[in-house]
Parts: structure tokens; C-alpha cells; sequence
DNA sequence: ATTATTTACGAAAACGTTTTCGTGTTGAAA
DNA sequence: TTTCAACACGAAAACGTTTTCGTAAATAAT
């Protein structure tokens, strides 16, 4: 087993001096022809490679971004890192992946390991518990300490950086208008509490399609679900929460879910009522995932262009952070902070007519 | 913004040398108990992290490990960096993650773009076109270096490192063993083409299980689909290779299909034939989806424990790594490499009697 | 023959740590 | 008073690069 060589190395064995060699190996016009074909057949030999982490060291820059998300089986997120990845790669940078697990201290914890050089920049999504929290400050110091930081999807004002979001609101607004347009005369929407700001503003989008239609939303029309429940393991209890919902409701025939789990599972529970779709009842869901394209009947969403929104997020990032070579301690004038709205996309399928 | 603070700068301001500080930080007793307390305060007031860069530079590790998966946007594999997260985060790691995107030029860039200095060592499944290629010297070329590898899923016994797989032969074997004793008379299986390992695992089970039943596999009833169609975007070939299957054989009662897609779409087409499953159809499918639960009817499948994958492959790696620092130089006696089988389990839904 | 200019290379600093070793001061023991 | 430890700290090396600057030797110009 021959371990990595290293310039020294090279240095002493062709008894010249590691400048020498670096140099030659970076084709320096100081260096004799001679020495430079030399030294670059010794290290091609060897095969030589720059050590990265000592030139990261030099160059106080790592090519390399932290990215951290709440939940990583999640095919919104995991879309979202394969956008990242994607520009990630071809411009240069290697990607570091955090799961918060929709905790704070996690969250925090994840920031703080990564945030003492071993990343030039962060993309995130806050995690549920911060958004309940309301406690930004890891976000703020980081900034605060020249860190860059773009924020996808969930996010909040409070932090000053680069935005990339879905048009929650008018992705909402039109998925309710369709259904409008259908025919629907008692809309639902099954949302999550307000605290989760996509939850909240897609709950906007539909009480406004709603209102531009004269019909006014029914607070009964409106279940509010607990993250809570979000999690595979409480699937029986969202369901039974559907259930009860549609037996106080029995006039619904239109739903609107904040996301994919929500609409499916209303798909199942009225499927076991033996209400048909889309006759009856038509639903829309605002997800990115990969259970509507497969359900009976295939699900209606609000496609939310995850991966693009990746490859946005990444692109703000690595143009701030090589600005700031360019403009090196010239900085700080007046730092423009741009939010991009990734448009939605209404994908008709067999759950609406 | 005031940029992240170092010992120098901290030396500088309290008028001691650069020693004094790091010592009085790491409770050296060398250190007068006055300074020390004077330092830690400095230091804590300025919020004094030390440089991870710098650290791996000096230690000659990064305490960051590199995880080469084929594609993210998919439940296994996210299923598996969840669990390689969990134990890393828990053991002080980070995780750079790449995607070779089922190609083998990715792959070795990824590599190559880690393996000079930017992590301690590797966990992979290998990609499609890797494993069509036989082409396998990145790989070994890597270990030579002495950087570990671990490999999950899809291994390759031409590579001489730890690995993790499921056992694909016998949970195959036991999934068409429950279709022969729930009656089924002729089972088909939905297969890959034999250079992916795992399918030709699960192919064998599925031979084998036939015949300790006395049912000698037709090999008409064995469809090998082009790993081509794999992706989303090749859902109608799929669809019409399956359904021409259907049709060259009407008898089929009983499907083992080695992935989810396989299943779903199998089951798709029996629908639309107006074939009642379980009655006159049973089904069972490889996997760790999400569109099992979710679909009707919901599909019993092979688990195979992805996180758990993900986490032993993860222990694995990280004790080969501190097992190296604690023999250091003493090393190479007799790399003893160990294969764990991560066992599966039978989760049986609504497609099977 | 003397001076000026290339040419070809090496020494050293810098990035931010940790650690080994050396050393000036102090107080106690001889 | 001299001698020795103990104490408290600093200098320097090391990790592997890149780059600036200095300089000896070779060549060219005077």
C-alpha cells in the first residue's frame, strides 16, 4: 500500500526543491523545460494529486457547500439535492449533506459543525421546530461571520439571505380555481397549522381562489392537521382525523391537500366510503412526489419543479461566493438579497375531470 | 461582519504567544490558572471555534466520509444515507454525498474529486454502468491508497473491502415460496437483465424457490426487463413490455417482481385486464418503496431495512477508521474484510391471500 | 574586462492548528 | 548564598500547498 504522495516527497526524490516542483507541475515559465518534463513524468508516475484539504487551508475556501434539510426520504428533498448536486458538480464544488430532522438542536448542531471551514456556504430548509420556535440566531451569527446562506422553500423574514420559494399562494389559488372551474361547489382543504409558512400561504391561496369566487370558505371546510401526524408512524390517526373530518362534511366534493400524504389519504378514506372520483369528489394535491403518478386514480398536483429549485438554490450560492472573490474586502455594499419564485405547475391527472 | 476569529489574532490581542492560547483553551496545566481564564473568556466572547481545515491538515484526517450512490431520488437509497447520517452524526462525521447517476465516468470523478484528502473514506453502491463494464481499478486503486471503501447493495466480489447487502437470493426465495403455498400455480418473475447483481440474486431465489417445489421455472414465465426502461421517463414501455407479457401468458396467478416499479406496473396492467387481486392475481415485490403502502391494493414486498443498511455500512467504515489509527503504521496484517447480511423480512398486504 | 540582464532555481512565509522542547523566573532546599 | 525543581510560557516544527522574493550562474551588452 503506497500512500499519497506529496510534494516534499517528489522534491526529495528528484533532489530539487518543492517550489521547484510546484512550479513545474504548474507549468511556471521559471522552470527549465528540462526540469518541468522531468518533475511532471516523476508525479504523472506516481500520479500525484494536490491535496485539497491543504489547499483549502491556503486558499481559505473549501469548494464545498453544506446542505441541510429536515428529512432526506422525502422526494421533495431528495429532488432538491439532485438539483444541487447537479450544479454543484459541474461547477466544481462538492456537497455536504446535514439532517436536522425537523429538530432545532440537530439543526444547530449540524451548522455549528460545519460552519468552522469546512464549507463556503450553506442552502437549507428550516426545520419544523425552528419555524414553531421561532429562534433564528444560528442563522444570523452564520451570516453575521461572512457565511453565505441560501434558504429553499421554508423560509422566513426574518433572516436576511438569498430565497428560493414556490409560488405557494398562487400554486394554491389556481389548484382551488380548477376545481372551481369543475364544478365544485363545497371546497376542502386539508392544510397544516399556520406556524409552517408553506401551510399557512397555500391555506391563503385557497381561501383567496375561494373569494374571487363568491364562494366564501367555511371554517368547517378547513382541517388544520398537526405535524405531528406527519410521520408514517401516525398514518392510522391522519386518517381517522380524514375520516371524522368527511363525516362532519358530507356535502365535500372537492379537495385541496397542502401535500402529497394529505390528498392520499383522503383518495383512501374516500375510497372506503365508496365515493367516486373523479365524480363525486376531485382532488388536488401540491407535492412533488411520486405516489400521485401511481395512486387510483393518479392524483392531480401542483408540481412544485423540486429540482429546479435545487439547481436555483445552488446557482445563488456559488454566485455570491465567487463574487466575493472578486470584490475580495471590498464587500458590504448594501448586500441585495434577491428572493426567486420558482413557478408551480398544475399536472392534470385522473383525480379531477 | 466580523470574520471568524483565530488563535493568532486572539495571541495577538491578550500579548501571549499562539501556544499559550491553544494550551490554555485545552486546559493545559502548563497554563497559569490566571491566563487560562483569561484566554477562555477572550475566546468565548469572540465565539472561538478552531479551524476544521486547519485540524485536518495537522491530523491527517477530516473525520468526513464520502457516500457514491447511483441515483438520491429514490426510497432505498435515502433510506440508506438516513442511516449512514444518523450513525455519522453520532459519531462526530460528516458525510459528502455524490451521485454517480448510474454512470461510470461520474463515479470516478466523484472519486477522484474526494479522494485527495477530502474524506477518510468511502462508502458506495456501485452504478449500472460500472457494473455492465466490469471496470472496477478506481475502486481498487482507491483501497490501495489505503483509503477504505465499504459497499452496500450492489457489490462486486473483483473488490476486496468490507460490504453490506441483503440477502437477495433468500429473500426472493422465501417470497415465491409464500406465493407456492398460498396456491399460486404459475408464477411469473419480473427480473433486470442478469449483470445487475441483485437481480440475477433475486432470480436465483425465485429458481430456487420453484424448484424445492417441484415447479421448474418456464422460462417463459421469466421477463427480463432492459435496465432502459428503468426510469420515469420510460413508464409506457414498461407498461407495454409487461402487458404483452400478460398477454403471452394468461395463466400467470402469481407475480414476484425484484423492485417496486416492476410490481406497481405489473399490477397496473392486471387492473386495467380487470384481473382481481388478490383473488385470481398475487403479488409480491423487492423493495423499501413508499408506493407499496400506498397502493391498491397495497403490495406485500421483501423489505430490505434500508437505514439498517445504511447504518452497519456506516459502523463498518467508521471502526475500520479508528482501528487504523489506533495501529497506525502497524497495519496490513492480513486485511481481514467481513460481509454482513442484512436480513429481510416478508411484509405482507392486500396483494397476497 | 566590466556591467547589466536573463535564466533557473531555492528559501521562506502564509493558511490555522497542536505539540515538543527549550528557557527564564520563582521559590524552596542545601 | 548557591543549587534545583517547579512553574509558566514561547519558539518552532509539522501537516501540504502556493507564491513572493532573493540570488547564483549564465549570458548578453558595453
Amino acid at each position: 500500500m503506497k500512500r499519497k504522495i506529496t510534494l516534499k516527497q517528489i522534491a526529495r526524490e528528484l533532489d530539487v526543491s518543492i517550489s521547484t516542483v510546484s512550479k513545474a507541475l504548474r507549468n511556471s515559465i521559471e522552470i527549465s523545460e528540462d526540469t518541468r518534463q522531468k518533475v511532471k513524468a516523476f508525479a504523472k508516475l506516481y500520479n500525484y494529486r494536490p491535496n485539497n484539504i491543504a489547499l483549502s487551508l491556503k486558499n481559505r475556501k473549501t469548494k464545498t457547500i453544506g446542505v441541510i434539510i429536515p428529512e432526506i426520504v422525502h422526494h421533495f428533498f431528495s429532488k432538491v439535492i439532485r438539483g444541487i448536486e447537479l450544479v454543484a458538480n459541474k461547477r466544481g464544488y462538492n456537497v455536504i449533506v446535514g439532517l436536522s430532522n425537523e429538530s432545532f438542536s440537530k439543526e444547530v448542531i449540524n451548522m455549528e459543525m460545519l460552519a468552522n471551514g469546512s464549507i463556503d456556504g450553506f442552502i437549507l430548509s428550516i426545520s419544523k421546530e425552528t419555524l414553531l420556535r421561532q429562534d433564528y440566531h444560528h442563522f444570523n451569527e452564520t451570516i453575521n461571520q461572512g457565511m453565505p446562506i441560501v434558504l429553499f422553500d421554508r423560509v422566513v423574514n426574518e433572516i436576511n439571505c438569498d430565497k428560493v420559494i414556490v409560488d405557494d399562494f398562487e400554486g394554491s389559488r389556481k389548484a382551488v380555481e380548477k376545481l372551481v372551474l369543475n364544478g365544485c361547489k363545497n371546497i376542502a382543504i386539508i392544510t397544516t397549522k399556520d406556524y409552517v409558512s408553506v401551510g399557512r400561504l397555500r391555506t391563503q391561496g385557497y381561501i383567496a381562489a375561494l373569494e374571487e369566487n363568491k364562494m366564501y370558505p367555511k371554517s368547517g371546510l378547513i382541517l388544520k392537521i398537526d405535524v405531528e401526524l406527519d410521520s408514517e408512524d401516525h398514518l392510522e390517526d391522519l386518517e381517522n382525523e380524514i375520516e371524522q373530518f368527511f363525516n362532519n362534511n358530507k356535502n365535500i366534493d372537492g379537495i385541496f391537500a397542502v401535500n402529497e400524504l394529505y390528498a392520499i389519504t383522503a383518495m383512501k378514506v374516500a375510497r372506503k366510503k365508496e365515493i367516486k372520483m373523479p365524480e363525486d369528489l376531485q382532488v388536488i394535491g401540491f407535492t412533488d412526489g411520486v405516489l400521485s403518478k401511481h395512486a387510483t386514480p393518479s392524483l392531480t398536483t401542483v408540481s412544485q419543479h423540486a429540482q429546479k429549485m435545487g439547481e436555483k438554490a445552488a446557482d445563488l450560492l456559488f454566485d455570491r461566493l465567487e463574487l466575493e472573490v472578486e470584490n475580495e474586502e471590498y464587500e458590504e455594499e448594501e448586500e441585495h438579497y434577491q428572493t426567486v419564485i420558482i413557478e408551480t405547475e398544475l399536472i392534470e391527472r385522473e383525480s379531477t375531470k
